[in-house]
RNA sequence: GGAGAGGUGGCCGAGCGGUCGAAGGCGCUGGACUGGAAUUCCAGUAAUACCCACAAGGUAUUCGUGGGUUCGAAUCCCACCCUCUCCGCCA
């Protein structure tokens, strides 16, 4: 949610910033809207406060023991007025309240310009793509190959995108995600957390993913009651929201927070992409880094939490290249984020493995969480980071992909053998 | 699923129709004391919105959430959510 004080103090500023994304700001509406809302208020409040203030006076006449007929009568066409003034004035203000809540963050400034992927800016690459002495295959014909992906089994289970992982492949996988937690937590100072797979509305309202994307989420109704919950579509949502409704010391931030969890996304408007293999699945599982920072230290942040997301990739001895998201490209809640590409021989491209944002104070506002500003002595809005480090599914595909032998088994890299009882190669089954 | 208790400010906790944004304590901040500190003493210390210069000052809202009763609700009524204790069931 952006600051409405800003809005209101400099629209032209905020249209043009979101101008930048492609999004067009209707400031005449706004204004208007909140015209409207800010004369109800003041109407409202002007009511309540004759009758306050007459309420108090009937209740001192009442304690002289004084006849409070007369006062009464006075009293009698306030309430249907009062009435009459605050249901115009919370249809305006649920009005606003959305208008609002559908309002992206707006951009850093350092964001290249930009409408879509294509513009996106390379800042680095890491590791030579390997050159291979035999075709490479694909990470679905690899797995097959060693006999641990049964795609007819889920398709059967599930239907489309989901994935069955079995043996070798399946025990990679789970190596992978322990790999990812163990080092984020003992090298990068991250503190492990295990948390909902679902939550509220109201959660998913505090990182931004509605009330705008609800089609992109599977939400769970409960029988014969009116309560729902969503399968968290990634742990950002569980860990940014720890610190929702909560007013931190100065000394108790940055507060770094991993989890390994699985994410569930509907994939909705995706029909026809990346069908084939593991890329883009309903159901995936993927390491979440979160930080909660002070203001002044979110930029630096997000360039360390991109670091802690690249060391993965470099243990792993995958190559890979960072990307910063064009202004058309960064997400929802995001002021500036990057994106991390893995090389997949298989695809000939660098895919996305990783992408890591900071929303400033964004998620913060929408959510409460806040920290005690020495220097003003007043809760501010912290700001919030994330970013995966990484997507196991997709970590997976590239290890399968880069460390293919000729002769259909796989070499583990280095430092998941430790997680594989010292295996060293994927034999087929 | 059955029985009971409860949800109040950064935290703990009193209040149970009117002057209650709410006693008291903890914590925090400032001051006194001290060579410096601890202890002690004094004072201050909620958030949000609106008027307004995001100052001072003022108004409104907020005591789990949403409704209701009333001139007036933290306090009474209804529904829902959540927490805790005991019993049952269960990975």
């Amino acid at each position: 949610m952006l600051d409405i004080r800003q809005l209101r103090n400099d629209p032209q500023g905020v249209a043009a910033n979101l101008a930048r994304r492609g999004y067009r700001l209707d400031l005449e509406q706004f204004s208007a809207l909140e015209g409207r809302r800010k004369e109800a208020q003041v109407a409202v409040d002007a009511l309540r406060n004759e009758r306050n203030t007459r309420s108090k006076a009937i209740g001192q006449a009442k304690a002289r023991g004084d006849d409070v007929g007369p006062l009464l009568a006075e009293v009698e066409s306030l309430g249907a007025r009062l009435a009459a003034g605050e249901q115009a004035l919370a249809g305006l203000q649920s009005g606003l309240d959305r208008l609002l809540l559908d309002l992206p963050n707006l951009l850093h400034e350092s964001v290249p310009e930009g409408r879509d992927e294509t513009s996106n800016v390379e800042l680095r690459r890491h590791g030579e793509p390997r050159r291979f002495e035999f075709e490479a295959r694909d990470h679905v014909a690899v797995a097959e190959g060693l006999g641990g992906l049964d795609p007819r089994s889920a398709s059967r289970l599930s239907g489309a995108r989901f994935a069955v992982l079995t043996g070798p492949v399946a025990a990679l996988h789970r190596a992978l995600a322990q790999f990812m937690l163990d080092l984020h937590v003992r090298e990068h100072g991250y503190r492990e957390a295990w948390v909902p797979y679902l939550v509220t509305r109201q959660t998913l309202t505090g990182t931004g993913q509605l009330p705008k994307f609800e089609q992109d989420l599977f939400r769970l109704a409960r029988a014969e009651s009116e309560s729902e919950l969503f399968l968290i579509p990634t742990a950002e949502v569980p860990l940014t929201n720890l610190a929702g409704d909560r007013i931190f010391d100065a000394d108790e931030l940055p507060l770094k927070l991993v989890a390994h969890t699985p994410c569930f996304r509907s994939e909705a408007g995706s029909y026809g992409k990346d069908t084939r293999g593991l890329i883009r699945q309903h159901q995936f599982d993927k390491v979440e880094l979160v930080q909660i920072v002070r203001p002044q230290d979110s930029c630096q942040a997000l360039e360390e939490l991109t670091g802690h997301a690249s060391k993965v990739l470099e243990r792993l001895e995958l190559p890979y290249r960072a990307v910063a998201l064009c202004a058309g490209d960064v997400g929802f809640s995001s002021t500036k984020t990057y994106d991390l590409e893995v090389w997949l021989p298989g695809q000939g491209a660098y895919r996305e493995i990783s992408s890591c944002s900071n929303c400033d104070a964004f998620q913060a506002r929408r959510m409460q969480a806040r920290w005690r500003n020495p220097e003003t002595g007043k809760p501010e809005p912290v700001h919030t980071l994330n970013g995966s480090g990484v997507a196991v599914g997709r970590a997976l595909v590239a290890v399968l992909e880069n460390c293919q032998e000729a002769d259909g088994t796989v070499t583990v890299p280095a430092v998941l053998r430790p997680y594989l009882g010292g295996m060293a190669r994927l034999q087929p089954a």
